[in-house]
DNA sequence: ATATTTACTTGTATTATGCAAGTGAATATA
DNA sequence: TATATTCACTTGCATAATACAAGTAAATAT
């Protein structure tokens, strides 16, 4: 993918001139959720993404600080990607696709729907569990 | 715009099936905020969508039932778009976008910064009151 | 020493997007 | 009444992005 331009100043814009195509938000969903950080863990997701646009992406948002690389404690081969402050700043964002999600879609997996309720439930309080639990990960 | 396939039935996933593009979210945007219901509206805004992809979207988020097309009281030579209720529900979303994208960038238009303060003040209280009036548009 | 894993890159076909021009119905203007 | 203009699109074509298949190089396991 060549550097994507601006179009405008405006803040939904801007947004999608980052993460919005239809992968990103699905890697950061990976990072974020199934707790997936590695370039094979995202590869094996069940959207099937193909390896080239999987090393786009990441290229973009490692550029963009949503995502960091760092050396994967298990081994040298492997790369140990992570969610930035800023990604994991997408978190409330997620929330909200997930709740309208679960109003109009019927099928959504049980585990999803599980994590879902717990947002209903307390959403600062999730967001506040999750942030903690993301930013832990070194 | 061919048929779009379900990938997988994660709830991000299937969101993403739907608006996951650089341009529906800003035809929702200029619905939602900008108060533009019209074709050309949707034109003149300023990232500039070319008319058959404005055409596509438009078709693609009325099959979804994110939009509905309605007679324009003006003339019989226009269209009125308009959220349906499932439309509307996006809410909640879009203003998580604004909140992140008014953390992380630092161009923001004055009068979007001004709605994003309200968006804050009382998130609940902005939801129901633009709610209550994109509902009203008839 | 060899095979396998891991994170990619490369090449090519297919699909989507961007741009310019055109169309037909409705409305405004002369 | 005739003509020009507005409006919501469609069409054709060049360019860009994506999908698919195969290949590569470094690190690790056998």
């Amino acid at each position: 993918m060549t550097k994507v331009k601006k179009r405008s100043n405006c803040p939904i814009s801007q947004s999608l001139d980052i993460w919005g195509d239809k992968w990103s938000l699905l890697i950061i969903r990976d990072l974020m959720f199934a707790k997936k950080c590695t370039y094979g863990d995202f590869l094996k997701s069940p959207e099937g993404i193909a390896t080239n646009i999987l090393a786009s992406r990441l290229h973009a948002l490692e550029e963009n600080k949503i995502i960091e690389k760092l050396d994967h404690p298990d081994s040298k081969a492997k790369v140990l990607y992570k969610l930035t402050r800023k990604g994991i700043d997408l978190l409330p964002i997620m929330i909200e696709i997930n709740l309208w999600a679960e109003k109009y879609f019927s099928t959504i997996p049980e585990d999803r729907k599980a994590m879902i309720k717990e947002m209903k439930k307390d959403k600062p309080g999730f967001i506040k569990a999750m942030t903690k639990e993301l930013e832990g990960l070194k």
